[in-house]
DNA sequence: ACAAAAGTGTTATGATTACACCCATGT
DNA sequence: ACATGGGTGTAATCATAACACTTTTGT
């Protein structure tokens, strides 16, 4: 259709682009989980000799024929071994000196997993779930990288339904109350968070009771089945005004 | 310090990675001003044949001593020719098929500028403000990249004092809330606005009005200087709770 | 009987919304 | 005098925060 014109071709350009073809992409998960009433993460032994002794998020290079979105979630398949998981973008890390191989920028994503269900390959390199509290310092600019998905984590929670996907598919108000406690790092009134939960007409209740808890036992409740969702929320690009 | 053993140093695994380095990185900038009583955004024509006709966002490959952050700057700067201005990153947007010349993943900033404080570089391609609510389509993504831009800055801009941005250093509050029914696409009742903007205690009274308008003129304000955030503000990983 | 947690309501405060009139300035 | 926008207050509704007692179950 276009004339020749001063135009470039898309072909005659990639020719120049090829010089700036020396900066490798990667991927880091931040996978979380709720386990023994507190907030985890997965970690793994770096395997770099400069960072010897220092645990590092689950990441990969991102191929060539592979989206972005799609390499964040293969880390998390080959890992957890789970499918139709939680798991957002939120933020890309490009610093020049943030890798001792040379020049990798990163993409975060946050990932929300229900710990009864997966099944970790624990095979190697001290792969396992940590405490995210206890957690100083990481390899490369990791703990960084957590700090900022644990924060997006702590906005979206208070906004939207993403919380039940670190929980089984059945639970009580209690140990909902408890999650929140454990990712805000606050504690709740119990009658003012029932009324709040009420409020948003997330949950179906089950009429059904805990079992073998060693108190009187409570409602069981699951998420509305509209509230599912696995894949990430399309942010709105029109939010209703909050102001005046 | 650490012993040889089976971990690999940084330098033996570049060589593993260097089949990797075949996805070019860029930063593409979604550059507002207000001009006009409407929110525009700074774009050039695609010099790529694909795209003929259609406009794109700025935006160039990431030299590989150059951070993330410092590419979009200097986009921003090149363009506009400002120092000093609001920048934050969106997303970065990974589909393989993105772009016609080959693999290029983008990280997307949005920034704000004083329309009249900025002397565009307006020589070629067309470059120049286009209002956003014409925008229709795009070379590349970046309809998309826009759109997302714009999704935050409407969330940023209920809870932040990032707006100021757009606007002179002195300014009334109709021309305040103009700007935000221009970004909001919606219209706030001028009582309600200033209450709220009053207890937020972002400005200052200047004691000085307006000059040259027909009709009554109103009082300026400046933003308490405690708000200038030029540089992005790092997000708090502890927000105060907002449930319960 | 005791321990542990479930379940539940009221009051006070602050934010939000809807809504209408007089005032100051320029033409 | 007219047109334009500046400036202001009240009442209704809603969300939030603080706070204590009775009930149910397991041991």
């Amino acid at each position: 259709m276009a004339k020749g014109t001063n135009l470039k071709t898309a072909e005659l350009e990639k020719i120049s682009h090829l010089d700036y073809f020396n900066i490798a992409v990667s991927v880091d998960c931040v996978i979380f989980c709720y386990e023994e009433k507190e907030l985890k993460v997965l970690v793994i032994k770096s395997d770099l000799e400069e960072f010897s002794g220092l645990y590092s998020l689950l990441g990969d290079l991102v191929r060539p024929d592979e989206d972005l979105d799609t390499a964040s979630y293969r880390i998390l398949q080959e890992r957890t071994g789970m499918e139709d998981v939680y798991l957002e973008q939120v933020h890309t890390f490009g610093s020049i000196d943030r890798h001792p191989s040379g020049r990798v920028i990163t993409t975060a994503y946050y990932s929300l997993i229900d710990a009864k269900h997966q099944k970790l390959r624990l095979t190697n390199n001290d792969l396992h779930w940590h405490p995210v509290r206890n957690i100083k310092k990481m390899a490369f600019d990791h703990k960084a990288i957590l700090d900022t998905c644990l924060g997006r984590l702590r906005e979206q929670v208070m906004e939207h339904p993403v919380i039940f996907n670190l929980l089984p598919e059945k639970f009580s108000l209690r140990e909902l109350q408890e999650l929140y406690e454990a990712i805000l790092s606050v504690s709740l009134d119990r009658r003012n968070f029932r009324k709040k939960i009420g409020i948003k007409d997330w949950l179906v209740d089950l009429n059904e009771m805990e079992e073998d808890v060693p108190h009187r036992p409570g409602k069981l409740y699951k998420l509305k089945p509209e509230f599912k969702r696995k894949t990430p929320r399309r942010k709105s690009s029109n939010p209703r005004p909050q102001i005046a």
